[in-house]
DNA sequence: CTGTATTTGTCACCCAGACGACAATACTGG
DNA sequence: CCAGTATTGTCGTCTGGGTGACAAATACAG
């Protein structure tokens, strides 16, 4: 559990602290949305908070919740990353988003001591921190502090959601994916991937298939194989192991600024 | 402003009562989304929020701020309704939510002490309540169980964008259209029309153009005005005055059921 | 009451991307 | 090490719905 006090490249503090420009793609709110909720408490916090924890440790591909469960916990990411997702009716995944160390997830369900409407899914062997509702709601109650937080982090998720609504309903396949690629490279690069260059390249270290990839920007598989096919032509992005490198995240810039044209 | 006082159709206190099935196709998460967060209050509490608040009277389509301003205030409508909406960079809108009477926004902005990041404007002749964000962090801090319910809407939201994206992703345009005027149906209710028969018929009481439609679905203004004109023909729909009544809420239901297959 | 702006209704055209169908790899558990 | 499963890569084919272009019908300000 080492990954758990050390502080990542999104840590909480940040999230008051700085500015940014009002044509802010979203970017912002996708990273204030992945805060490390963990690292922004403090140390008395952070004890208090784990002392009535349990440690759940998961393999690839184990659920951790599914929709229609009854939701009595929230969840910390203590290591790995979870994949949050909604099913439709018709059987199609739709991808929400990903969380990493340090992240809360399942708050959205925790104030009706109702069902979840989400599943939850270890992306890889992932260990969680498993807190009952009524002990984080108590939790929150002792520490106004710490519930302004997950306002926050409650705030940054509509707001990263709104724009993800308007990628959706607005942007074509190719710029979909580019931006996905942009966040994803933000978020991620606190993991840093072994061989990257001294050039600008960056690496998103996360175990992404194209079906997964397809599930995030509502596309289908194959348009998402031949849009990452036509960018690693161009030599935009590149794979490395099993996950991808931006190559020249200029190219993936312009595409985003061409879109806005 | 005696609109405030009265419990709405969704009082807070339904919020963490009702139970509903794992198939819920979000009507929930967009009920509670809409929680009469005002009313929710307790006499004393009312009292100590309205106290440091001001009171703004808005036009119709008067802007109450606009992506890239300050953020300094958040607000509760007191009558009326306020569009809350994007503009992608290629200048397409893109509405998240309508706020309507007791309702809160404005909180998504509320941590990071910066720039909005969407558009309000009122929909109609509109009155709202402006409370300072500094006013209300304290407010917050002050009563627990005030925060609860923030946090309690903001997942609501959260729920509710994520159900918006699994449309956007997997409906075509006629299930949207049916699924967007079921919804808006349950949460307008409590203003209720004047001519409702006695048949089950629903009165869907805002103002919305089929322009509006379109940027809330994320279609074409042409689609939607073929497609409803295609629900009228079959007697599902119909104008009354300047806003749609579900003639035949069934005919809508059936087609969701549909769109599930 | 009247000119201007907004909203609705309807076309014909066209294309991004969904879908189905395979073959070729790459993993993974036993 | 091998069978079985998951993932990638590539094709045609086909269509939902976007786009532009109008005309008609309202709404609204002066």
């Amino acid at each position: 559990m080492d990954a758990i006090g050390k502080s990542t490249a999104h840590p909480f503090t940040d999230f008051m602290a700085d500015d940014f420009s009002c044509a802010d793609d979203g970017g912002n709110a996708w990273s204030d949305a992945h805060a490390n909720f963990l690292s922004s408490l403090l140390k008395e916090e952070t004890e208090d908070l784990l002392r009535c924890s349990r440690r759940l440790m998961l393999k690839s591909r184990d659920h951790l919740f599914r929709a229609g469960d009854q939701s009595n916990d929230v969840y910390i990411v203590a290591d790995g990353c979870i994949r949050l997702f909604q099913v439709s009716p018709s059987g199609k995944e739709t991808i929400l988003w990903f969380s990493f160390p340090g992240e809360i997830f399942g708050m959205a369900e925790l104030s009706k001591g109702s069902h979840r409407q989400i599943y939850a899914v270890a992306n890889e062997a992932t260990e969680v921190f498993s807190i009952r509702c009524q002990d984080f709601i108590q939790f929150l109650g002792a520490h106004p502090e710490a519930a302004m937080k997950a306002i926050g982090i409650l705030s940054a998720r509509v707001r990263a959601l709104g724009y993800m609504m308007v990628g959706l309903a607005c942007d074509n396949v190719e710029t979909r994916i580019a931006r996905l690629l942009m966040r994803f490279a933000a978020v991620s690069s606190g993991t840093r991937c072994c061989e990257v260059a001294d050039t600008g390249e960056l690496c998103i270290n996360v175990r992404l298939t194209h079906q997964d990839i397809a599930n995030l920007i509502g596309a289908s598989r194959q348009t998402v194989t031949t849009t990452l096919a036509h960018l690693r032509k161009l030599g935009a992005v590149r794979m490395v192991n099993h996950h991808i490198h931006i190559v020249q995240p200029d190219h993936l810039r312009r595409l985003l600024e061409a879109a806005a044209a």
